[in-house]
DNA sequence: GTCTATACTAAGATAGAC
DNA sequence: GTCTATCTTAGTATAGAC
């Protein structure tokens, strides 16, 4: 009856917040260990390598997306409501696996790569009943990339990213020009 | 009366492939060096640190994005649809260096961060007199971004970028929902 | 399960020859 | 203007103590 480990769970978040914060370059094995709060040597107990942390995070990705994908299906306000407005709402745990997980993506990792592929047709097969059609369709996943890609990228900048009523006025705007 | 130095712009183009194809984590000057055709210190010659290789990218892009912002300005098809149509038509100098300063940015670079911000509200300047209220800027600002995203991740996933008569169907649906 | 110590490799940068 | 050689530091990984 062990219970969870705490550390490797503690080095992940690490890992994702370095991934995010610094990118992939400034997320060393060492860096991950310090702000882990754990020795080199201890983060390498948990993941034997450094494809192997990745791999973990990758793991993690596909845990949390599983219980969005329910949760888009019930979602109250329709799925293409939930969905752009989520894609904005970064700093929860799914968002932030996206992000990170988009980081190693972009180094190549084939791991990544696919989970994400997965991802979004997983979320196209989810909002095309909602949509008149294909382009309809490519305009609520474009428009969510978008909001990502602009969330992700600030960490000084100021954010060009709608919230509030602002966000609320784009949504409509969308409904609008894309439900079936 | 010296030719332009051709070696820079070797130089350039080999640390824009490798951020674009590998990521930041490959982008060792080492690595550029050998696919640019020169040694390690053929490099250091021409661009002193690693921070004078990434500021001389981020240099290229704002000479190259001075030149599109006067071609979306003069475009005959309108600079909603010059705007859109460009940034799915990843591949050309300009598309390729907004992806790789985008890759210095997640990395932390400040540089990279203030020129693509620049950019955007450049953009953003030109396209808000064509489009009849913010909600509208937004979503083909964030719809953009989308196709860069999607553009630039993928190397060997099959791309869920839409072009051709796909692009087109989506831009008509963009304009009609946005149009001043 | 976590640590310290250590080995090995790769990255960034300099010096000086050509 | 470009090269080779070399130095230094940082990154990955292993061994073995606690």
């Amino acid at each position: 009856m062990s219970r969870p480990p705490r550390a490797r769970e503690k080095v992940l978040d690490a890992f994702e917040s370095i991934l995010l914060e610094e990118g992939e370059r400034a997320a060393t094995l060492e860096a991950v260990a310090r702000r882990a709060g754990v020795s080199k040597g201890g983060l390498l107990y948990h993941f034997g390598s450094r494809d192997a942390l990745d791999a973990g995070l990758v793991d993690r990705l596909r845990l949390l997306a599983a219980d969005d994908m329910a949760a888009l299906h019930d979602a109250p306000e329709g799925p293409i409501w939930y969905y752009i407005a989520t894609s904005a709402h970064v700093g929860g745990p799914f968002d932030r696996a996206i992000s990170a997980v988009g980081r190693l993506a972009h180094g190549g990792n084939a791991l990544a790569r696919g989970a994400l592929a997965e991802l979004r047709d997983a979320w196209a097969d989810a909002i095309r009943p909602h949509v008149r059609d294909e382009a309809a369709l490519e305009l609520v996943l474009l428009l969510s990339d978008g909001l990502y890609v602009n969330s992700a990228l600030l960490n000084d900048v100021p954010s060009p990213v709608p919230t509030g009523e602002a966000l609320e006025a784009l949504i409509r705007l969308v409904e609008g020009a894309t439900r079936a």
